[in-house]
DNA sequence: GACTGTGAATCGCTTCACAGCA
DNA sequence: TGCTGTGAAGCGATTCACAGTC
């Protein structure tokens, strides 16, 4: 998992479960390419399976929604599209700012999946003074002295973090004291902000790391038994670090802060 | 949550269960900036908070791992980072390729969150004939061709995928056919493999998605009631789509795949 | 006959609260 | 005394299985 909301305890909203919320961008994708190929139904075993989830999970998840569907027959694609849209407040234009425009940054401002769905860019921010004014994705770059102008001025709710890890809370602080109550967060660090904002965040590494967790999982079962669970290898003792310390994969592995 | 795994039903590993996986790389990180800074010990309380988790949960996923800490003083920093590394697979050198070398492909080629961690970029791939032999944060591109080839010489078992949507399912299949058993995806698309293979999948604009639909709850919130839950507006019939269909907002979204 | 909608059962994760140990 | 380690309780999500409806 890639993600997670900052605080919000239980705060389950407006009855539909936070795990159903987050499917339902999939099956709005699934939905959509249907609707492109002009299929007027589907049913709850035919999304499923274009969505990626089981067919029992997709119509508790629907249940919450309204009933939508039509027994024996299934669900009309262009409706359900509608619903769930509306349901993700995709009616809408969301002007969203991306602060950091380095390799990732400029990813996210050229990546198309923003704009079709009603994300709009409205504007990029960078701390480095010599982009100022050049454009990417054709958009002028903006130097963050005029963050706080930008966020008012455009009612921008949502910012995207995309900054070195170092800056991330600082242009944290200034989104939310501006006006920004959404942020995602592509910073490796935690980020912390008053209740009433949300925070999601993506973190690359993880998730190569939870690959490589399984990866090893699996070379360990090939050769029958499980890896060692507890190595006799020295104990923490009253003394901190430096001790040479070997596991049976050889040295202590050169794990940094990204 | 930005990520899934695909099948595997129940077979939680070696006992580990898999929401504490996904936490591990978040206590390393935290622990390592700790070691930077030459702590000792710290308790699980401390800990937490620089992970932004409860200090019940850190410790109940840490008695998972077994006994590390001592009672009464707390967690050894550097024993500590050794373990969770080595449970994470980290101690040892994993070759990933990453396939699309586009505005993503390039950031994430030159993101440090990937070397730093045991992640070696053994090869950039890209199906365009004219990004052959460029360099992209210091490695040659390669063209597609060469794919079966890269991964059997290199021995890489982790791809990642940041090709266009149309391109992802049979890039998928190439590299498990070549041997890859882990991918990350970054494609907006359901990506199906034969048993054994992970998949995980990173979506931007649906976490970006998610967040709109907190956003908008607020937001219907001040406004006291809540945003109308059924609306009267036409519902299916046997017949599709183009009946003008109208809802609360205004208009049908413009929603499109990405 | 086919497929949705949903109570009930189940599963897994989180949280509590305290026993155990340095 | 202070903090870890962990059974037990609590809770949300998933799955089952079938009644309800077209």
């Amino acid at each position: 998992m890639a993600t997670g909301r900052t605080h919000r305890p239980a705060t389950r909203s407006r009855g539909i479960p936070e795990a159903t919320v987050a499917r339902l961008p999939l099956y709005l994708r699934a939905l959509t390419a249907l609707s492109e190929r002009s299929v007027p139904t589907v049913s709850s075993e035919e999304l499923a399976a274009a969505a990626g989830v089981n067919s029992a999970k997709l119509r508790k998840d629907f249940s919450y929604l309204g009933s939508y569907g039509t027994r024996g027959v299934g669900y009309d694609v262009e409706y359900l599209v509608y619903q769930i849209s509306r349901e993700l407040g995709l009616t809408q234009d969301w002007p969203v700012v991306i602060v950091g425009i380095g390799n990732l940054g400029a990813a996210l401002a050229n990546y198309g999946g923003f704009a079709s769905r009603g994300f709009r860019v409205a504007a990029l921010i960078d701390a480095d003074p010599s982009m100022a004014g050049k454009p990417v994705a054709g958009i002028p770059v903006q130097h963050t002295d005029e963050l706080e102008k930008i966020i008012s001025g455009n009612g921008v709710s949502i910012g995207v973090i995309a900054t070195p890890a170092g800056a991330a809370q600082q242009v944290c602080d200034r989104l939310v004291a501006a006006g920004v109550t959404s942020i995602l967060n592509f910073a490796p660090t935690v980020l912390s902000v008053p209740d009433g904002v949300d925070v999601r965040k993506v973190d690359l590494s993880i998730e190569l790391q939870i690959l490589a967790f399984h990866e090893q999982r699996k070379a360990g079962e090939e050769a029958e038994g499980e890896p060692a669970a507890v190595p006799p290898a020295a104990r923490p003792g009253a003394s901190a670090a430096a001790d040479g310390r070997k596991g049976p994969d050889g040295d202590v592995p050169a794990v940094m802060p990204a």
